[in-house]
DNA sequence: GCGTATAGTTACAAAAAGAAACCTAGCAAG
DNA sequence: CTTGCTAGGTTTCTTTTTGTAACTATACGC
């Protein structure tokens, strides 16, 4: 079963600076991470938990809600005993790529100038 | 008066992953608001917090507070009455310019997709 | 029957954020 | 002389968010 959520979003409750716009979907640490570790592909609940390291049961799940409500992430549940949910990114969430890529292009130069300054 | 803060990080207590080491020092909403305000050049405390709109005082200090001790914005301290206290960008914080163009970005796109979908 | 596994919920504790008052020091108005 | 204003900051208190740990449901293998 797939459930799917459109996009139903009013223009108008929408931040007028797309920053913020864009901080209302992705803002929190978690949410990034979610993207980062479903950019490859489809996950598990589970796995992505362990992927992420260090998040909790109960707010991975919510984050997870959330993000599909903003059309974001896919959910598909199949009616398994142990039960099996798998999350993938929707297009709109495949669409934060270059986000991603600047943060990861970032703190790759980041590193390397901390590692340079160490010594 | 200037303070400065050298990048006094050790690169082991960073994260293996870049992402997460950008989110670590702008993981937070509000940090990237002042990011975006204080891109164009210097502003006084109280000028930044109302231009970034919605966040307490107490909030703001702590989180300028942090981004200087991690090398991304400098105080300027004015030993006046009233106080008068600048903050601008260090050239670390002005390499984060990329980031936030790609937010604001992936913003536009997205209102213009959610207009789109409402008519 | 009993333990295992998975995604999720619930109850409680800890941490962060928000709201509002107070502090400082000098200057200006009354 | 007293009162009020200023701007950045701190303190206190309340609310919201986050984290921790225990518990649920259900079929499978033993």
């Amino acid at each position: 079963m797939t459930e799917t959520t459109a996009l139903g979003v009013s223009p108008q409750d929408l931040p007028a600076c797309p920053v913020e716009t864009t901080l209302r979907l992705i803002g929190n640490k978690w949410e990034v991470l979610v993207l980062r570790d479903l950019m490859p592909g489809t996950k598990r609940f589970g796995e992505l938990r362990r992927s992420i390291g260090g998040v909790s049961q109960k707010v991975l799940t919510a984050k997870l809600r959330e993000m599909q409500a903003d059309g974001l992430v896919e959910r598909h549940v199949y009616a398994e005993v142990p039960p099996r949910v798998e999350y993938s990114l929707t297009p709109l969430g495949r669409s934060l790529k270059p986000v991603l890529d600047s943060l990861e292009q970032w703190g790759t130069a980041y590193k390397k100038k901390v590692a340079a300054a160490g010594r």
